[in-house]
DNA sequence: CTAAAAACTTACTTATTAGTAAGTAACTCT
DNA sequence: AGAGTTACTTACTAATAAGTAAGTTTTTAG
């Protein structure tokens, strides 16, 4: 068993999310991945057969890593509101990157996708929303969390408010969106 | 003087909107553009030299409608919650088309463009989050309106529901949007 | 050590992209 | 009516796009 140092497949995988996060999904190509990491063309076409493939390969990373995230707050002793900060994170790590959420991203060239592609985000942002929402249900039950609307509303309202927060401070800069921040996290107390 | 029933330019103005709210910036070409139009390629270069210039006309189109807008509501007999809906009916219809706004659109192929249409971005969402500032802070003080948050932030985060609101209703539907319109019309009272 | 499988590169093809130079038709102004 | 201007079309070019077939190197497994 030997130590492979760098795996080309998961790297592939690296600058693919990095791409769309910073320039959009239809904005680069296989040759400007090939560039970034030095290999040819076909050395990506190899791995993924074309972008929808590697397009969807990184919404099903993104969805595990968003049932990881579950079932570590599952698991935590958290309180609500610091569970709903853990969602925050997300967002405010992205902004300093001058990034946006691939969801986000996506959501621009979503009538440039093949169906099967769409089907599953719509899956991905079901299961985000879902988990906020029982986050918010669970904090108002326990008396943790405070909000007028239903824990689907409110969850609506906090992921487009960071979704679009971190679109906005790329172009008028972050205080925008810590300003949404502190705001969310207020609104709940 | 003759009456031009149709106006290219216009038309081209017209498409190019259409195909940025619809598959997004970098998903269209010049050549769909003249598909659609029935014209050829290079009648749409004659126009706009370059997809950068054609951008840069929409965006001004845009600052110039409401700047219109801005001079309605002035003169307007509306309250405050009135004049907000004026601004939140403008995305009802984008959602209703399956598009979304062109800030959101533009928000996420934003790296890719070159810095004068990025200026021009940043001024064009000034413009707007002023305005809807203002009329919040003018709601507020004549006691039409209540809310905890800056006039500023507040702005932000009914502008970031709004944007983030229609880029999600066409992956899930348009009931989520319904949900946060009616959640923020609510929350202002 | 060797065969097969995996991970590539080389060398293409075909389609699309933005863009332009040169020509033509139509309108408009005097 | 004729000259200039406007609004195009025709016919390209050069660059980039996605994708693939065939060959080469590297790794792994027996």
């Amino acid at each position: 068993m030997s130590i492979r140092t760098t795996d080309t497949k998961e790297e592939i995988l690296r600058i693919g999310k990095q791409f769309i996060q910073y320039y959009g999904y239809n904005a680069f190509s296989y040759a400007d991945i090939a560039r970034e990491l030095k290999i040819k063309n076909a050395a990506v076409h190899y791995h993924f057969r074309g972008k929808e493939d590697l397009l969807m390969a990184l919404i099903e990373n993104y969805i595990q890593n968003y049932q990881l995230l579950a079932q570590q707050l599952e698991g935590s002793k958290l309180k609500a509101a610091g569970k709903i900060n853990k969602f925050i994170e997300r967002y405010t790590g992205l902004c300093d990157s001058d990034s946006i959420c691939i969801i986000g991203s996506i959501a621009s060239d979503y009538n440039t996708l093949p169906e099967s592609v769409k089907a599953r985000i719509s899956e991905l942002i079901e299961m985000v929303l879902g988990m906020v929402e029982q986050t918010l249900a669970e904090g108002k039950k326990k008396g943790e969390l405070h909000f007028e609307e239903s824990p689907r509303t409110r969850a609506l309202l906090i992921m487009t408010n960071l979704a679009a927060g971190v679109q906005l401070a790329r172009i008028s800069g972050k205080a925008d969106y810590e300003a949404i921040r502190k705001a969310l996290i207020k609104q709940l107390k």
